[in-house]
DNA sequence: AATGAATGAGGATTCATTCAT
DNA sequence: GATGAATGAATCCTCATTCAT
């Protein structure tokens, strides 16, 4: 019984239902049906909303990345001194909306399939690109070599994101970011 | 024309085929045919030796872990301060044999594939416990929380990897080494 | 926004689209959606005029048919002679309109469909069976063998027509014109 | 049960299947099922061989043309004057190997793809060169404008086919031999 | 030991068609 | 009158796996 407007409603449950999916199916298990099921519909409705099971996969991840975009957006926005914003940065990474298994999953498959498919691994760069221009901004005045340091806060992260993706233990989000500001501070100190 | 003994050649050649396979065309878009052709036989003769797909890539996987734990075993022979000790487990983890692209690039597979498949998962599990319990060792006599500190060192080593998968810049070998040694150095610095 | 009356309108759009879409897409890749979009509505409107894809198809067929009937009724009107009948069928059947491009791609459709679809096949059968009548009329003073010599007329008209379908060469309206006049020259020599 | 050495055989089946089954079914709703259950194995098998459905809709046409090419060819053999190398060429034409309801009705689909598909064109081309230039070595000591006499005759073989196709009647491959070897007759004389 | 033969079970995608609005 | 919404049915194609040889 088709009811008129549906196509926000129809895009954004497929969005969700994909990112669910690959954390329950993983990214190489992931069929079309299965994400259209989650999401109630038909998988032919799907198809007619995003044209590809790849557009879904990279409609899925473009919502992931902006969300996570935003929290580091609002994070940043009470932050006045460098210190304070690299403090915000951090948080805005393990804040709950980010760093929810279903959402860490979904990284994981992303930088795998980023590994082959070019549009993703676009978005990916341009992900890296902007976390590492926040972080030089606030380390600038801080650090000798802004750069090396921005790269290691950047690793740490993806490194805390894949290990809670295996849930090799619970770490919470609060001991993720410790230990990332931890790591700061003791780089900072002279 | 089939000879005798050719078991141990053709199981080495499958899991080498295996491991180029993930990185040329990715874990999703593995097929057991590829992977047979490039080992140089044919699917059938794959299935005889592992018995499955499934079984093909654990082994590709153990051999991967293998070659990990030996390069770190051999790096700790010559080491005999905490110090040293921690330096070499550092040097082994972005030794050639282990941070070739290939090698990288099956990695990063494999944790994704740990996420659904409980004998992938396992394997991933101990060499964590082991990677962990090697740092551990050497951190004790160094710091106060040679727990956490461990931790942030396998969560940065693990980052470097996948950023490595990633290619997003050229870091290399000695630079990531460097980078994880540096780390250490400032979170032992009192 | 609906106003009234425009069935006449909309339907004539929709069979012109057909006969463009056959040209370029082939009956085999038509669809109904390219065919309503190409006349500029849904393809929801374009099955409330007509029904089903088939009913569309057999319209263009018709629209061709009798286009074709009318500009050789239209040429026999000043015909008073049976040669000069003749000629202006022949003439009739190169006339710009039933031998541009579109429409000839169009006619070999019909002929392929005619294979299996009944209706499409009746609809030829009285084509032929009309062409063929208007021959003979024209022949039967001046061949002892009118029968045989309008098969042979049809005959070659029909491979004209689909040799212009693959535009193996540029053979003008003119030139195969010329070409059946030519024979029905030779054929009535005595 | 898979014996040994089956692929021509199975190549075979499936190209003489793909022919009836145009016949049947007609190019458009054609199915590499129905093609594949009418030479008694499982699409799959049929995609092995082949690799794809436009791959066997080629071969069939191919085969198609191969006969069509050995027949003529076979009738030159024994023509040594230019007249008996026309009757030969147009004799063949219209042998049963080619005449065949089921190949007259692949014809019309090779054509109707050919207005689509390059590969198909480019045989149609090849074998309308063929026909071409065989005619022509006949017509030369015969005709003072063999390329367009040439250009007559094809066009009446393939006019002459097309009906054939439909059935409009039952022209028996006596009758259209007759007919062509009329016009030629005709257009020769003085 | 080794392989070609063979297939069942899916998976992405397309499309004619229907229906509520 | 007109359309977006929706889907069932089909189609091509792929692949892990099995089996006879």
């Amino acid at each position: 019984m088709p009811r008129i407007g549906m196509e926000p409603q129809r895009r954004d449950a497929l969005v969700r239902a994909t990112i669910s999916e690959i954390a329950v199916s993983g990214a190489a298990d992931i069929t079309v049906a299965r994400i259209a099921r989650r999401a109630g519909m038909s998988p032919a409705l799907a198809h007619h909303y995003f044209g590809s099971k790849d557009n879904m996969l990279l409609a899925a991840m473009r919502h992931v990345l902006f969300v996570f975009a935003a929290e580091v957006r609002g994070a940043l926005v009470m932050a006045d001194t460098p210190r304070e914003r690299l403090t915000a940065i951090v948080r805005a990474c393990f804040a709950p909306s980010n760093f929810r298994d279903e959402v860490v999953a979904a990284w994981l498959n992303f930088y795998v399939q980023a590994q082959r498919e070019g549009q993703t691994r676009r978005l990916l760069h341009i992900y890296h690109a902007r976390l590492r221009s926040n972080l030089m901004y606030a380390l600038r005045p801080l650090s000798d070599d802004p750069e090396r340091l921005a790269e290691g806060i950047g690793a740490m992260i993806d490194g805390l994101y894949v290990r809670q993706a295996l849930r090799r233990d619970n770490l919470t989000s609060a001991a993720s970011t410790d230990l990332v500001l931890d790591y700061i501070e003791k780089a900072l100190a002279r």
